[in-house]
DNA sequence: TCTGGGGTCCTAGGACCC
DNA sequence: TCTGGGGTCCTAGGACCC
């Protein structure tokens, strides 16, 4: 029997998500920006069809934008993050077996599922779009790599309205649709890598399809290999539906406005490190070392350029945010030079084991250990119930001027007693 | 003036050991 | 003076993904 695995995956999601609470905007071309109004992160058709790239900067594209009317929001992660759960909740109806694979996507397992896998789908289409409000497109296919490719083909040519099923073709017709679509499609082949490949004739997901797999391997890597298996219907990714503790824990953040203050790098630090560690504990995780960087902005080629980072263990492996910032401020103040226009600090959580594998050492205060646990426990708590950061080190600071600029963001629509009210309004 | 952030996997090269 | 070969571990950096 012919594996069946569906790629759920949502049209211009963040812009979907805006337009849920703003329907005059349909039709309109919209983008939604990175942090700090950065780059365009999500496109409408329209604005696509404009010609604005994705990951385009934005200041680049003011004019464009006033030419056409583009309406541009700066990221809203509370709404996307929670319209998302509400898309994956209902997907997980679907079938017993789900991995979320990111924020706008999900794939499904339907083998051995009875009836038309299609019309199935066409149905899971239906259904988000009733509950939900989000519009999306389905591709089936024996192996991921094949239903990433199917949903690009549901995506791209609207004779499939939505659905595209590789399983139900034969493969003549699947061969025609694959020579017609560039290398640089397939899953895991990049933009350095496509040039690479289009240099020894291979130009379409086809020509891949019916490469050498061990010559790509010699002369790329080992991943080449099971792109080309996977290409050819052979599954070599399993469907991952345990979703794995992370192996690292990274925030970072370019500033609003580049700063060369000590001060500054130290709240900045300290808030970073807060939310890092906040995501260490929701994984029920300890981490035994953090690294800490920082940079001032590459693009600026003017300026003078720093970059520096360092690794600081810690004395013993912890998910307390006090032991965290003490090791970032101890490592920041190493790295730290006067007299740069600094663009950015990051904290990277590294060594990170379950906490119920905690090592046990001669040195262990176990009531210290509970003094700690409590304190932040109650901390989540209350910040879990009361808004992220209602109670935070006073390190973090309380007037934050190297704060992103977020300057034209919607309000959390479903996630705060304001934003609901502006909702209704 | 203004160019994101958070992850994973793979490779190469160096240090070290036997 | 000669200076092998194989293994492991660590780190940095590249490539990719969304």
């Amino acid at each position: 029997m012919t594996k069946a695995i569906a790629l759920i995956d949502c049209n211009n999601f963040f812009v979907s998500c805006e337009r849920l609470f703003q329907p005059k905007l349909e039709g309109k071309p919209v983008v939604v920006l990175s942090n700090n109004d950065g780059c365009v992160v999500s496109r409408s058709q329209e604005a696509k069809a404009i010609g604005v790239k994705m990951a385009a900067p934005w200041y680049q594209m003011k004019g464009l934008a006033k030419q056409h009317g583009i309406v541009a929001f700066s990221s809203n992660y509370a709404l996307y993050a929670d319209i998302s759960n509400r898309v994956m909740s209902l997907l997980s109806q679907f079938s017993p077996e789900q991995e979320v694979y990111s924020i706008d996507e999900s794939f499904l397992e339907l083998s051995g599922m009875p009836g038309d896998h299609a019309e199935y789908a066409q149905l899971i289409r239906h259904t988000i779009r009733q509950c939900v409000g989000i519009p999306v497109c389905v591709g089936i296919a024996p192996s991921k790599t094949l239903a990433k490719l199917a949903n690009h083909i549901a995506k791209t040519q609207p004779r499939y309205n939505g659905v595209c099923d590789l399983n139900s073709m034969d493969v003549h017709e699947l061969d025609a649709l694959l020579a017609d679509i560039a290398v640089g499609e397939v899953w895991g082949v990049g933009r350095r890598t496509a040039p690479r490949l289009q240099e020894i004739g291979i130009r379409s997901v086809l020509d891949l399809k019916r490469a050498p797999a061990k010559q790509l391997r010699d002369r790329f890597s080992v991943v080449f290999e099971r792109i080309v298996s996977e290409l050819n219907g052979i599954a070599c990714l399993a469907l991952d539906d345990i979703p794995r503790d992370k192996q690292q824990i990274i925030c970072s953040r370019s500033f609003g406005m580049l700063t060369s203050s000590l001060d500054d790098l130290e709240q900045a630090a300290i808030a970073y490190t807060t939310r890092a560690v906040e995501k260490l504990r929701q994984q029920r995780s300890i981490a035994g070392a953090l690294h800490i960087y920082v940079r001032t902005n590459p693009h600026r080629t003017q300026d003078r350029q720093y970059q520096q980072g360092i690794l600081v263990p810690l004395d013993d492996t912890s998910d307390d945010t006090r032991d965290f910032c003490k090791a970032a401020l101890h490592g920041l103040r190493q790295i730290y030079r006067p007299g740069h226009a600094y663009q950015k600090v990051g904290v990277m959580l590294a060594e990170i084991i379950p906490a119920s594998e905690r090592p046990r050492t001669l040195f262990d205060d176990d009531a210290a250990r509970e003094r700690s646990k409590s304190l932040m426990t109650t901390l989540d708590r209350i910040n879990r119930r009361m808004g992220s950061g209602t109670l935070k080190l006073l390190g973090e600071g309380t007037n934050q001027r190297w704060a992103m600029r977020r300057e034209n963001s919607s309000r959390r629509y479903t996630t705060e007693w304001d934003g609901l009210q502006v909702c209704r309004a």
